[in-house]
Formats: C-alpha cells, structure tokens, sequence
DNA sequence: GTCAATCATGTAGCAAACCTACAACGTAGG
DNA sequence: CCTACGTTGTAGGTTTGCTACATGATTGAC
C-alpha cells in the first residue's frame, strides 16, 4: 500500500513547483524527495512527474494523486487533531464502582457535579464490595474504584493501580437508647453483647471478626440503615461508620469507642487511564464530595452533639 | 507525523480484536503489530490499548483512533483506486501540434473520432511547422505531435521522444492546365520554371532548396490551395503533397515526379507519457484517419486518374 | 490445584529503507 | 558564452522494521 512520506512528497512538490522548495518545506534534501517520488512511480507504475524546463511539472496522474494525498493528509491531521483534543477533553463514558455506603453518601453528589461541569461526560455506577471493585477495576470493567480500605483487613492494590486516600471514616457504636453502655467504651468491653453485623464474607463482618475475634452475631444485614432499625428495636447494638449515618433514627444512641475504629476511603484507577482527564476531573469531584460530607456531619455534631 | 504503518495496526487490532489475528492479517508476527502499537503510542503520548486478560481492549483514545484511522485508510485505498481507473482510462486533456496540412486532413477527422470513443477525454490542437512542435513536445507543452519528416531534411528527434511513423505521403508536381509538362517528369527538369513555394523557413521551402539548390521562388506562400490558385492563374508551378489536395481546382493538371519525392508522416509522444492511454488511443485514431484519407485518395484516383 | 494452551511483549540480530553529501547533467537568462 | 539554478544519480552511515525466540500473565480443563 502507498506510503505516507512519498504522499507528502507528491503534495509538497505539487504545492510548491519545484522538488528544492518541496525539501526545504518538509525539511530534508532535494534528493530525498526526488527518491521518494521515483519510489512512488516505481510502486505505482505511473508517471507522476515530467520534466519540465529546469524544474519539473506534474502529470494528470499526478495531479490526480496529488489531490487524493491532500485529501489523505487531511485526514491524517484530523485524526491527530482529534486525539489531541481528547487527550485535554472530559469526555467519553466513565464507569464507577463504588462500596454500598459511598454509592449513597459521596457518589450521587460527584456524578452531578461531573454531569454538570462535563456534558461531554457520561457516567455509570456500580455497587460492590472493595475486593470485587478492585478485581473489576484491574479487569477493565470499570474505569475508577471508590474503596473502603481497613487497616485490619487492607486492600491488596494490585501492580498498575494506583490509588489516593480521600479520608478516615470513624466508626461509633450505636446501641438503642436505654442501653447501658454511654459516652465513650471500647470494643473488648462489648464483646458478650448481641451483635448485629453484616453478612458474611462482607468485608465490615470480616473486620468485626478480626477486631472481635469469637463473637458471634446474631444478626447478619447488609444495609447499616436496616441495622439501626434492628438497634432501635432493642435487639442488639452494631458499629456503623459515620459516613453511613447521614440522619440518626430515634431510639438509638451513638456510643464513641476508645480507640477509635476507622476505615480508609480511597480512590483507585488503573496507571494506564491516568493521563485520562475523566479520571483527574472524576477524582477531584468525589473529593469536593468527600469534603462536603464532611462538613456537613461537622456542622450536625455542633449543632447536636451525640 | 503519525504513519501509515502504526495506523494500520491499529485498526486491525480494532477490527480484529488481538495482536496476533491483526498481525496474521497484516502478514506480519503478532511482535511487530505490538511494537507498532508500543510506538503510536510513544509518538501520540497517548494510551491507546490496555491489557484485558489474556488479550487486550482499545481505550477510548484507541477507538477514537482507529475510527480516525478507517477514514485515513479508506482515503489511501481511494487514492490507489483512481490512480489505477486512471491507468487504463482515457481521460484527462490531450493537446496535439500538427503540421498545416495534417491540421486539415487528419486531425478533424482523429479529434472527432477521439471525442466520440472518450468522452472524459478533453482536446487541443496547434498548428506549428515539424520543428516548432518537436520542441513543443518535448516542452512538454503538448502531448502529441503529427509531423512532416522529409528525408532530405531530416528531423531530429531529441532523447525522450519515441515516434512512429503513420505512412508516406508523395508528392506530385502541380502546373497550369497547358503546361508543356505531362506525363512523368523528373524534378531537375523544372529547375528552370517559375516556382511557387512556401515562405523562406517553412521545412517545405527548406526541402525544396535542398532537393533543387539555386532555385529562386518568386512566389512564397504558406498554403498549398493558394500555391494552387496562383498556379491555375498560370503564374508558376509547384510541389504539392498529395495529402495537401483533398480536391484540385480547375486549370491545374498533376505531372508525376521520378523519382518520386515523399515525406514521412510521424506521430510523437514524449516516452515518459508513453503509457498513458489517450496517447495510444490518439496515435489509434490519427492511423484511423490516415488510412481514411489514403483510402479517399484511391478511389479518387480510380476514378478520375490524373 | 495443577497443567497446558493462549496471548502479549521484550530482546537480539539482520535486512531494508531513508536521508545526507557530493557530483553530474541539463536549462534559463544575462 | 558563461553563470546560476534545479533535478537526479551514487555512496555511505544511520534509522527503522521485522523475525525468531524467550518471558510473563491469564484462562480453562482435568
């Protein structure tokens, strides 16, 4: 097939009349560019160029070539073109996987923010738990993990992920409002209550287990919602982290632990689509929504301590 | 610039999903397609694949690419298919010289004949005496030329140039209806008549020199039917070609010369063009018409013997 | 779980392509 | 007639591109 250099070759010799200016304007010799149109004629088997005087003039072939190579170069520098305004461009399709309590406290605000300041953008969202976020972020299936990372139980980053901390999340006991335990307790001294706690294999009932070793829950629920409705009913007490307690149902209590429990959220995205600006703007987004969360549950404990 | 070679891996690795059916369709091991990729993307600054298990998946980079890249491809295929329509079509302008006489008995008819068998084909003609077109041509100012050669002037056809020769044409001698002369004469018997010939520089009056030197014309005139007008006045004689009477006016009679002076009748073409199929299309309708206008002749002659 | 099959990619080496410098040739214009 | 200009050929060194082979990683089956 033909080749690029002795298109540009034709093109330049056809813009400029003469092989010397067509060299000087792709910045190489004379020579190089009359062998390079000898090539294409030889390739081609046509004559593209006549003699013409002291310079050259081109045939109708070779005019006609010269005007498709103008269409293919044209083509060419779209195409870098477009590349290069995707390479600074919020565009294209992001596809988020995110934990059960960050899909409901952080992610609805940051894909907003993302829809409205990139239109360009088009985002989905998956619920899973970090170890399963992780494997389809490594996969490919989804092009950023919002994980929440407990040093008793850390995350394994496999090579080519790279991922940032948004922050703590502190986690309180709360047990129903007549229980006995109040103001500030550790774990170890809880250990013979009720337990309610999630299913097994999550990872906050792998923590627990780790944190709690020999406990047995009783209860076994997934959504932490549920679990304080479990907790006001009197049926048991549970440990929630505060980013999944955006409102406290009556007939519970927050119970602050010694020393305090917490989880990592991060950020995580292949090494590969760094360079992505969906990845930077969407990682910006759910900061701005990790920092307004936080204000916000600073802003409910003045005004109503727990 | 991007090149060809990278653009087309990659658009096989799009169409087909996996280095090594890309390079098996690109002949070529699955090695080079990587390296290929490896480069583009070193080249665009731009990640363009990522890994996908055991095989790999384009970015959206990549797809915008390879998007690019069919469009690219696809104008490279469009160039070498027009390129090769153009190869065996014949089209474009043919611009032909053609000595006087040619101008009125050959060309009408050829040009007609062109123009009907190829309608995409667009024609010029010049009339320029042998010496004149030759150096047209061979400028590069027409593509063909219809000349007069005569052997005691000789043209010279300068490197480049390939000719062929069309057919002879003889020449008579032209005198007054009651002319001593009849019959069969030979030239050196007319040194003494009053002669008409062409203008000084014409080959015509340049052959005549040659063939009768000392010989003073006393009448220069560029067109034969003129020479033939003075001639019916009974103002001299003349060598007419045959080709020059399509008709012989009243008051002139045909003295045969012996030994009978002739021209060769060449067609031209610059060898680099020599592929070009309105060449070979032109030089087919130019002996068409030749051996139309010797077939005309001999039936003229059969019929009305001179 | 292990093993084999599959696929991508890195390395070394060889062949081809490309470009530069220089010289030769032809042409245009004073 | 001679000089300036422009193209084209040749030799040489450099770059590029490909193949063959080995390595690493993943998938699916037994």
């Amino acid at each position: 097939m033909i080749d690029l250099g002795r298109l540009r070759a034709l093109h330049a010799v056809a813009s400029y009349k003469t092989v010397l200016a067509a060299g000087d304007a792709l910045h190489c010799t004379p020579s190089a560019v009359s062998q390079q149109l000898a090539k294409l004629e030889r390739e081609t088997g046509t004559t593209l160029v006549e003699k013409d005087g002291r310079g050259l003039r081109l045939t109708e072939a070779g005019q006609l070539l010269a005007r498709h190579a103008e269409r293919v170069l044209a083509a060419v520098d779209e195409a870098e073109a477009a590349l290069a305004a995707h390479r600074d461009t919020v565009t294209g399709r992001l596809t988020v996987v995110a934990f059960a309590t960050a899909c409901r406290a952080l992610l609805p605000w940051a894909l907003h923010r993302l829809a409205s300041e990139h239109p360009q953008l088009s985002t989905g969202l998956i619920e899973a738990n970090p170890h399963e976020g992780l494997d389809a972020l490594h996969r490919g299936h989804v092009d950023l993990a919002v994980l929440d990372d407990w040093p008793e139980a850390a995350l394994r980053y496999p090579a080519g992920v790279a991922h940032v901390e948004l922050g703590w999340d502190l986690v309180d006991l709360v047990v129903p409002s007549g229980h006995r335990l109040s103001g500030t307790t550790t774990l170890a001294k809880c250990r013979d209550e009720r337990w309610i706690a999630a299913p097994v294999g999550d990872i906050c009932h792998e923590w627990l287990m780790r944190v709690l070793p020999g406990v047995q829950p009783d209860f076994h629920v997934g959504e932490f919602e549920t679990q304080m409705t479990l907790i006001a009913a009197g049926l048991g007490i549970a440990v929630i982290p505060r980013l999944a307690r955006t409102s406290l149902p009556d007939g519970v209590r927050v119970v602050r632990l010694h020393p305090e429990p917490r989880r990592r959220v991060v950020v995580a995205w292949r090494e590969a689509a760094a360079a992505r600006p969906a990845i930077k703007a969407a990682e910006q987004a759910l900061r701005a929504s990790w920092d307004q969360a936080s204000a916000a549950r600073a802003s409910r404990t003045v005004n109503a301590p727990a």
